[in-house]
DNA sequence: CATGAATGAGATTTCATTCAT
DNA sequence: GATGAATGAAATCTCATTCAT
């Protein structure tokens, strides 16, 4: 697999100033530490950077922008993570497995659900403000979820090319893909994996699953 | 099946006084209206409500208070007509259609996720305060999680009883049933039925791909 | 003279609540103590009105509509304060001498000039905020510019009557009366009586000139 | 009359540097597009003048020294011309029939009124901190207004020898002039000239008029 | 019980000024 | 000298809550 199947549009992330990065990262941990996302005050932004409330009013033009703008950034480590998992690995299996890993690592650090799933099941619950600035971002070419669309595509096709299911519709398959992931995440949330069985079984049982609801 | 498998904890709700129910529904049309929860304003409230704004005080001791119950409420009103419509129908295969329509009926009228399911999945976006007031609720046994499991439980059973899969485990059984449950209604969100089926085919899909599941 | 030439269309401010006076007259009292319009603090208006700071909200939508209307008030103090004297006395030559009274007595209260003589003069500096409010106001019949001249023609006519002068022209008579009373303001804020003049003497020369100007 | 009736204690003007010129352009500039005087930022001025911000202050100790002093610098380029002009006629009626295009020229640049005109009438509406350093300006040598009541008053006399008028008290001619000066700027700031005269009509009006109030 | 006027703590945002480069 | 990134004091405005009627 290439390590570039297709421009990935939010390199706008490459190359931000240090200060801006910190502001990110502040608001980040706030969401990973379960704080209410509408109730984050710019002081505790700036606080937690360790600059000058005024100083992000020169990145930024508002509170908001701030805040959407960290959570996209937040999106972009993740696939950027994630692309590489799927790219450093040969095997389909091995590759899933290795991303039930990333998200089992990842997730607990949130009380809540981290803030990739939530972008992912559209359940921030954001202030119309921010809506609005993501609809922009959203409604440009510049939206990640082609982008993610066409990572899920390109990794299920190679289930068909080794032969591990045979389900020919790719809207099918992204879509039992990312259910079969989402209980995976249920299952991590709720401190239990499906049906009192252990790690290494449940996670078999989601990968099977995913395999039996392929075939016919 | 009984009308009552087990007495509901939110059987609270019965027998309140009409202020506080106008309350609560008014919260929960500016829920519907997708009005991000930790805006509402307590004038906002009353006004729909159409009482004063001292009034709110006379019922609840905050607004974090009202807001919580409202959802409660509402969760409570949800379970009871999924409650009847689990009784309403005799067969294991009505039962789960009647359940498709149901929250395919519900669930558009909100922009987002409908408040049940938004419950379910954990993933309101709630101030620490309104937290804190619903951990308090679920840490007594007034919890309707328990009586949810109970009810799924209850229900999956019959399937069993019905020949329609054999699977033992009810832990696995309630996970099926929940991440299918959650498969189709990413369907709807999206306006789109998995693979391009038509909205008969996409019901169909969800059944049998539940029944598969459920089947060595 | 009748006691209502016309309707005054400050008549807006007749019956308003105790807080809303309070709070116009802290701005008046600020600018006759020649605070800077633009530096009035809410905090300013509302310390000295003895209030809340918060309920200024309670009767207004910002700061700007507060002063707007508190310079409103004032400029309506004052026309019914001069109607009054132009209907008190019975000669044209009394009346003159009693507005030069009244002038005389309010002007030097503020250390630069009072706002009926800015709002005349249109030289308030105000933000462009404050300048789409009065717009607004003087855009509608409520404007109390016509009201003004109205009640200037009607007085200067007196004079004609009483064959003080011959001058045909209303237009030209209000702009003579103008001129010269601006003249007898400049005289006060300046300290001294045009050409060390005493101050009947002064008086007699303002309004002997403006005689003088009205005849061929 | 001598190019030089006293000196101008604005000369202080002369031979300033260039960056410190810019800024003092960039505020008039906004004055005249009208913009409220205390609204206008360091940033705006160093903007406009197309040089960094942190240059103002190697330059001028405060913002408010850079405003006063390029109100001061507006004052004395006008003064600068008007002087041209008296000298520039030789009879006296011509003099004054030039100085009302001057004002003619320059007032209606202002949507308001000119800096001159305001800073003559005393109606800036200003901070106190600049009104501070405005008066510490004024208690010295370098006020300009003694300068320009020596100017008023040569130009006066000059009236008196070519026997166009007779009045002999210098304070009593400067007071009339300053009226009847200013009854033109309300001609122009309103877009009439007294009593629907045209605009030939209009001045010789004004002119009469001050012949008038300067004879017997 | 019901009300809504009054409140003030606390939030976002602005911008004159500083200072390291 | 010239710069502009960084700052934080201070301003406006919001809204949950109280309490006299």
């Amino acid at each position: 697999m290439s390590s570039n199947i297709n421009s990935n549009p939010l390199d706008m992330f490459e190359g931000i100033a240090e200060k801006e990065m910190l502001m990110y990262q502040a608001v980040i941990d706030m969401v990973q530490e379960d704080y209410d996302i509408n109730s984050i005050k710019v002081s505790d932004i700036t606080g937690r950077a360790g600059i000058g409330k005024g100083t992000a009013y020169e990145y930024f033009t508002s509170k908001e922008e701030i805040i959407v703008k960290a959570l996209l950034y937040d999106t972009y480590t993740h696939l950027k993570r994630i692309e590489a998992i799927l790219c450093g690995k040969d095997g389909y299996k091995d590759k899933f497995y290795a991303l039930m890993d990333y998200l089992e690592k990842k997730l607990p650090l949130t009380k809540g659900v981290g803030s990739l799933m939530k972008m992912l099941s559209g359940t921030y619950e954001i202030k119309d403000d921010i809506k609005i600035e993501l609809d922009k971002f959203h409604n440009t070419d510049a939206c990640p979820l082609t982008y993610v669309e066409n990572l899920i595509d390109y990794y299920m096709m190679q289930g068909v090319e080794e032969k591990i299911y045979t389900e020919a519709n790719p809207i099918l398959r992204r879509s039992v893909f990312a259910t079969q992931l989402t209980g995976y995440i249920y299952c991590i949330m709720n401190n239990y994996y499906a049906g009192n069985l252990g790690r290494e079984e449940a996670r078999d049982y989601i990968y099977n699953s995913m395999v039996k609801l392929l075939n016919p």
